[in-house]
DNA sequence: TGTACATCAGTGAACGCGCGTTCACTGATGTAC
DNA sequence: TGTACATCAGTGAACGCGCGTTCACTGATGTAC
């Protein structure tokens, strides 16, 4: 028996790793109840239906990459005062925490569940746009102070400049599932990270 | 009724649209044969079963994908013979391509199968891999050949960089349904195409 | 300290519905002689 | 030109299985007096 509460946390674990790996419907509550060890009386007992468990998911999914992302600034800026240098250190931080990653990153409920809209009431789709919103302003946050010191050797929208951190992302997961090569999410965050050094970099000679 | 080969098509149109906007398993054979205005016993006639399904939506996928890189390539290089000019000019068509979308790109197949790749077998893998794969090779050679006359001002390995085209396209799906924004990909593409420039083009003073 | 009751975290059986798949059949068109 | 047969592109009914959901019940723990 698990601590206190271990079961609904064991259950939401079981559940997202199988909807990364083959979708929501796909992904039945009779495989959870029976991975998590429990019946299928239990799992109603911790969500009123499969939509719950799917709010549940993606709120506890954001709620924790917020946080992921609040951390690698705040160490950045810990590390330097210099906004292009904090950029930088935060770019190379999130690579590293891809790159640790053993199997590489198991894939984005994000993404995954912008690709099954159709199958998610309001409130999911709700919680989805909030979700790479709040990354979209974290970055668009530290462009926006490095663009004040380092004028862009490119006429390049800061808006666009921040989602790009999320499109390598996001897109170095799909392409890291196709070729089964756990490296190119982090390689991706890096070339990201190259682009931001050669647009804000003075040119000194 | 439709002309000949009509239903074999119309019922893979249907497919592909309920698949990217649902999934794979969420989209049932009873709902393709009723949009298609067909018998379930029809749409046997023309698939053994439901996977067969997959792997002829996903074959086609990557011939029509492959067929629009390649004349976008074609088109570029008819209009300069500056290997650098030919990337910023596919680059530019591609983010036309994309931006001429109405309502924006009805998402990716390969990205939907990556995702869901537990409910495929090895052929399915396989022609995803081959897919993101082609892409590769095709931006690889044209950034190869743009290496070799221009220096490029950063470190890059150029499979990487012909990897960040897909991820700027991928990545953009993923954003532009999280966002419901038809215009991402686009924008992330012309990105794309900024770091490629900066990345390339010699300084001047 | 003992008893009564409430709450928590489930069990286990049952349900109806929709799913993928099979199969015998059919009517229209094409081909051989 | 007419007839026989084959193929194509489906129809329509039936199947069994697994799915999400409900519900009456249960045993352990917590709280009031």
């Amino acid at each position: 028996m698990a601590a206190k509460g271990g079961t609904r946390k064991r259950i939401m674990d079981i559940a997202q790793d199988a909807i990364l790996a083959k979708g929501f419907d796909a992904t039945s509550i009779e495989e959870i109840v029976t991975a998590a060890e429990i019946t299928k009386g239990g799992f109603f007992y911790h969500f009123s239906d499969k939509s719950a468990l799917a709010r549940a998911l993606i709120e506890r999914y954001i709620a924790e990459d917020d946080a992921l992302f609040d951390g690698l600034i705040a160490r950045a800026r810990e590390l330097s005062d210099d906004p292009l240098q904090v950029s930088l250190i935060t770019l190379k931080l999130l690579a590293e925490v891809l790159d640790n990653m053993e199997d590489g990153h198991p894939g984005c409920l994000v993404a995954t569940f912008a690709y099954q809209d159709r199958l998610f009431d309001r409130d999911v789709h709700e919680m989805n746009r909030r979700g790479v919103e709040g990354w979209r302003e974290r970055f668009h946050a530290l462009f926006s102070e490095v663009a004040e010191t380092y004028p862009p050797r490119d006429a390049v929208e800061m808006t666009a400049l921040a989602d790009m951190v999320t499109c390598a992302v996001e897109g170095g997961i799909v392409l890291q599932k196709a070729f089964r090569d756990p490296k190119l999410s982090a390689q991706q965050v890096l070339l990201c990270r190259s682009y931001v050094k050669l647009l804000f970099t003075p040119a000194r000679l």
